[in-house]
RNA sequence: GGGCCCGUAGCUUAGCCUGGUUGGAGCGCACGGCUGAUAACCGUGAGGUCGGGAGUUCAAAUCUCCUCGGGCCCA
């Protein structure tokens, strides 16, 4: 038995009952259940990383991930939906930083490391907990209980194992490289946590002196100045051209080297009066120019290397084509000193601050040192020019301060061997939409550099190697029990996070004590083995044979070089194959003017300010409906505001039959549809094709992940064809009291619609669809809508038959057009419509006929061809005078007439007329073109319509007496009638011919509003009401009866 | 500076791959209808330099190039 339901759609309140329904009878785990024995799909959460909060893109992730899964799981497949959560890493460390106010690493250690790293493991924790209650307040079904934790002991090994696989294949290197180096964070940092932006910094153009020439400079140009104390060369482009240029200032001569184009521009900006070529050469001739280190005074260690010029490919023609190398500071510049067997002077410490050996400039940070160096160069003559420069410029991803590039000792990944087979490997995955792999994947790992994977901090993933301080020897342990069995302390167990782990001692082969490096793991490295991590692997190998690699993830765009490239990395040195087999690659979140939200930006919009005004349903739908999983969206309250109507308009179709149901005992174990197949009106049968061809259109758009045209469709279909059309036309056979199969056909086909369209919104909307389920299911239906299979079948389909319905539409929409154009109210009635087509449509349209006469409330709607039409109204004979005149003289006139009361058929392939005594023939008349006053004409995609606005006695009195209806209907609802009651009714009509017109439909309008009596003259009554009908005066008076 | 994506009515968007009758919707707005889904529902209408420019073509929202704006990523 139905239950009757709120007229309004009250989301707050159904997801909180369907929540707790979902909890109370433990239905997510009975889901999981149910198919425990099917194919299993293998699906890898992206861990999102527990900083507390989720916003609008973190919840659209996991809204698409729980849709699939949910569609996935209604397709019978039993899906691996483990979340993931990401713990470890630096900004953690940071906000743990800022809540004890430590500003560096010393403070921490001071502090205490095990304090410290436990504050970050209760910080992870509680943000994951809050963050799992957020999640499931969207309704994301994933197994909460048992999710895969970056900081558990079991993931954690899964990351060891996967180092000492590495190592195992010659892949693990260390060396001294130049990293992306935080000198907030002290450590180093991945390029893929190198954020840029606009950066205002010094410009400055610096003379080199040439050794053994006197005033002679090499001008080389710099934004950092606190390079320059560890400066060991000059690069020059081999094939450019230079020139020395001798150049007068304030009486001073001096000579200058640079790239011939730029000496103007330098020139000037050097404040030179004029100046002229002496000379000019190529790069490679300057090649070995010895030059003097320009603060060798100030530091003199700089005084013990030989500083020359060389050439190199990476110079280019911009502000002065001489190029100042510190091997210590860039990429480039390292390059070029291993090429001539250069030191690697790096005078910085981890904080970026000078050490002793940097002179005069010892104990100062880079940032002091920027104007410090700047100001003794001046002061030594050998500044050129100094400004400002805005350019881009890295920042540390979480601590948001200015990295500097610096050689340091790290362990490195050796990926980029792997470039080629990485570039095979993404071809073989399936990437939705495939530019997400083909240009934009593709791209990344053509830039792949070698992957440095340690990080000096503390709370991350240990890196499991022991070395030798003695000998050097490196050991990798794989797992936690082949690490205990080694160590030379007995312990039972040990937590595998700093600084438990770092207790641990291993006697070397050499007899030594062996140590692990004090390094923890880049925190991408963490989620990068996901994939076998989530599955427990190595600990357990089955279900890694199984079911690895991924059938499935779905993560944003910026996880093309996140988790989508580390995963493939970590997987490739550890099975040399891609870890999934197919991606698709969603969007970013965007404020309504398609900027980025922030909170500083007063911009952001949060879930949970959604949820609380909308509903969680209406924001799954509008996320997965307003955009393509991979556009970027553009959130917009507007858009979610109509999301919600619509809603609204499917919770008042599911709504609307239930009290007739209830009323007539309907229930759904009555659901048959064998029974009343014979009673389907056209109607019936078409709504039947709709909501099938629609389940089917979901499903295929489904196969594509194209959730938005499947949300759609399904938009579509509730609106245009359930409520507009179905609806609209099925609402007088629910009125009917007797039974009746006609009604029972309609409450079947209601049912069926409903239940259908829940089932295939069940997956995007899962709480408003299960409580609908709850109230119209059937005893032997699952206990939850997510425990039915998705509809298969599509039986009704009736592709011939949504065409035709689609013309009568259009064809009752112009009617409206029409009705408007002539003034006429619905409620008058018209003579007639006449639809003018071809053949074809016609006969389709001919079962359509009683639709289209109720919809447009017509008295008689008429087929007509073309050329039948064209017979009757178009053509008309019209009275020649020219020929009637001299013929017939004064019964001219009288001819006339006769003529013009002729039809075209009338005429039409004779020779001869004899009309009351008159010969008439063809010449006497002309036919010509008329459109009669009272049709007005429409136009549909397959013809014409018109409609006969001729107003008689029968029209009048049908439209007067609904225009009474309808007042005394307005006046029941006014006193508060119910529905059924009954009444007693009299009314007093202003105009003779308008009451006479009125009684000829006495019982039509007893019935309808339910008046027992019915007087005509004198009213009197509970209720007393004037009206002006069209100029009519009325007075009726209802009363209970 | 480079790669990828996006830019269509006030708002959200379909169409673009595979060029071809007046570029479709929805919301909002204006006007109207309905009144047994009723603080709901339905219709009609007005709104478009298809970001801008050039090219290819008989024909461009659609293909090509350039350019502007936005997003993500890289240097």
């Amino acid at each position: 038995m139905f239950k009757d339901v709120k007229p309004q759609y009250n989301p707050r309140e159904i997801e909180k009952e369907v929540q707790e329904f979902w909890k109370r009878e433990k239905i997510y785990e009975r889901t999981r259940d149910l198919r425990r024995k099917e194919k299993e799909f293998f699906f890898v959460d992206g861990p999102p990383y527990t900083t507390g909060e989720i916003h609008l893109g973190t919840a659209w992730n996991k809204v698409i991930k729980d849709s699939i899964l949910r569609f996935l799981t209604m397709k019978k497949y039993k899906v691996e939906d483990r979340p993931g959560w990401d713990m470890h890493g630096l900004p953690i460390e940071v906000k743990v930083e800022n809540v004890l106010n430590f500003k560096s690493k010393k403070e921490i250690e001071e502090y205490g490391v095990e304090k410290f790293v436990e504050t970050c493991k209760k910080f992870a924790i509680e943000q994951k907990d809050r963050m799992t209650e957020q999640f499931k307040s969207l309704g994301v079904w994933m197994r909460w209980d048992d999710p895969y934790m970056t900081i558990t002991d079991e993931y954690i090994e899964a990351v060891w194992w996967t180092l000492k696989e590495a190592h195992k294949k010659g892949l693990l290197e260390r060396g001294l490289r130049v990293v992306n180096w935080c000198p907030r964070c002290e450590t180093a940092i991945a390029d893929s946590e190198v954020e840029y932006w606009d950066e205002e910094d010094p410009s400055i153009y610096v003379k080199f002196p040439i050794k053994g020439e006197e005033r002679t400079y090499l001008v080389i140009w710099t934004t950092t100045p606190w390079t320059i104390p560890g400066n060991l060369a000059v690069a020059v482009h081999p094939s450019l051209e230079y020139a020395k240029v001798r150049a007068k200032k304030g009486g001073e001569e001096e000579y200058l080297i640079l790239a011939s184009t730029l000496i103007d521009e330098v020139l000037s900006l050097g404040g030179y009066e004029e100046w002229e070529i002496v000379e000019t050469m190529l790069g490679e001739d300057l090649e070995g120019l010895s030059y003097e280190h320009p603060l060798s005074e100030e530091i003199p260690i700089q005084k013990n290397f030989d500083h020359r010029v060389y050439v190199a490919d990476f110079v280019t023609a911009e502000r002065t084509g001489c190029v100042h190398c510190a091997p210590a500071y860039g990429q480039e510049d390292f390059e070029l000193g291993k090429r001539h067997n250069l030191e690697v002077l790096n005078l910085l410490d981890e904080r970026g601050v000078y050490i002793e050996k940097a002179g005069k400039y010892s104990g100062k940070s880079i940032r002091e040192s920027n104007p410090l160096i700047t100001e003794d160069l001046r002061k030594k003559g050998l500044l050129l020019h100094d400004s400002k420069i805005i350019h881009r410029y890295g920042h540390c991803w979480r601590c948001k301060n200015p990295i500097i590039y610096m050689a340091t000792v790290q362990w490195f990944l050796k990926i980029s061997q792997l470039k080629e087979k990485m570039l095979e490997e993404i071809k073989k995955v399936k990437w939705y939409p495939p530019w997400a792999g083909e240009s934009r994947f593709k791209d990344w790992i053509e830039n792949a550099h070698d992957w440095c994977i340690s990080r000096q901090r503390y709370w991350g993933v240990p890196i499991p190697i022991w070395e030798c301080k003695n000998c050097g020897k490196i050991k990798v342990f794989g797992s936690k029990k082949e690490l205990l069995e080694n160590a030379i302390e007995k312990v039972e167990d040990v937590e595998l996070h700093r600084p438990y782990v770092d207790e641990i001692h291993v006697e070397c082969e050499c007899g030594e004590l062996m140590k692990r490096v004090e390094d923890v793991f880049d925190v991408w490295f963490d989620s990068a083995v996901a994939s076998w991590a989530t599955l427990r692997f190595p600990k357990e190998k089955n279900r890694f044979e199984r079911l690895w690699p991924a059938d499935f993830i779905t993560e944003g765009h910026d996880q093309t070089r996140g988790w989508f490239y580390s995963q493939l990395g970590a997987s490739m040195v550890a099975f040399g194959k891609a870890p999934y087999k197919s991606v698709l690659m969603h969007g970013f979140t965007l404020d309504d003017e398609g900027r980025k939200m922030s909170k500083s930006l007063g911009n952001y919009v949060s879930p949970e300010e959604v949820i609380s005004k909308y509903g969680a349903d209406v924001l799954r739908a509008y996320v997965l409906s307003s955009s393509a999983p991979w556009d970027d969206l553009r959130f917009n309250w507007e858009e979610l505001v109509n999301v919600y109507r619509t809603f609204n308009i499917f919770w008042n179709v599911y709504r609307f039959p239930l009290p007739y149901m209830i009323l007539d005992d309907f229930k759904p174990e009555d659901w048959d549809m064998e029974k009343i197949k014979n009673h389907l009106r056209i109607e019936d049968k078409w709504i039947l094709s709709r909501v099938d061809s629609t389940a089917k259109k979901v499903e295929e758009f489904m196969r594509g992940y194209e959730l938005h045209k499947a949300l759609r469709s399904i938009f579509h279909f509730i609106t245009e064809d359930l409520s507009r059309w179905y609806i609209q036309l099925v609402r007088p056979r629910t009125w009917i009291e007797k039974d009746d199969p006609d009604k029972l056909a309609a409450y079947n086909v209601l049912y069926y619609v409903i239940r259908k369209v829940a089932l295939v919104l069940a997956p995007f909307a899962p709480h408003v669809t299960e409580i609908i389920f709850q109230n119209i299911r059937r005893k032997d239906d699952p206990p939850s809508i997510h425990m039915c299979e998705w509809p298969r079948e599509s039986r009704y389909i009736d592709e011939e038959l949504e065409k035709m319905m689609e013309l009568a539409r259009e064809i009752v929409e112009e009617s409206s057009n029409l009705r408007q154009k002539i003034k006429r109210k619905l409620r008058w009635p018209v003579k007639r419509i006449l639809i003018v087509s071809d053949e074809n449509t016609l006969k389709n349209l001919e079962k359509l006929v009683s639709i289209i006469s109720t919809q447009t409330n017509s008295k008689k709607v008429e087929l007509k061809l073309k050329d039948e039409l064209e017979r009757e109204l178009k053509y008309k004979p019209s009275p020649k005078f020219d020929v009637i005149g001299p013929k017939f003289k004064d019964k001219s006139r009288e001819v006339a007439e006769i003529i013009r009361r002729l039809n075209y058929e009338d005429v039409k392939d004779k020779e001869i007329l004899e009309i009351d005594g008159y010969k008439i023939t063809p010449e006497m008349f002309s036919i010509e073109r008329i459109l009669p006053e009272n049709l007005v004409r429409g136009k549909f995609s397959k013809g014409e319509i018109y409609l006969d606005a001729e107003l008689d006695e029968d029209i009048e009195s049908e439209g007067y007496a609904k225009e009474i209806i309808r007042r005394i209907q307005e006046m029941r609802k006014r006193m508060q009638l119910e529905v059924n009651e009954i009444i007693l009714t009299s009314i007093k009509i202003g105009d003779g011919r308008v009451e006479e017109l009125v009684r000829r439909h006495e019982e039509f309008i007893k019935n309808e509003t339910r008046s027992k009596e019915l007087n005509f003259g004198e009213v009197a009554g509970e209720f007393l009401e004037e009206w002006d009908i069209e100029g009519v005066k009325v007075k009726i008076a209802i009363s209970k009866g």
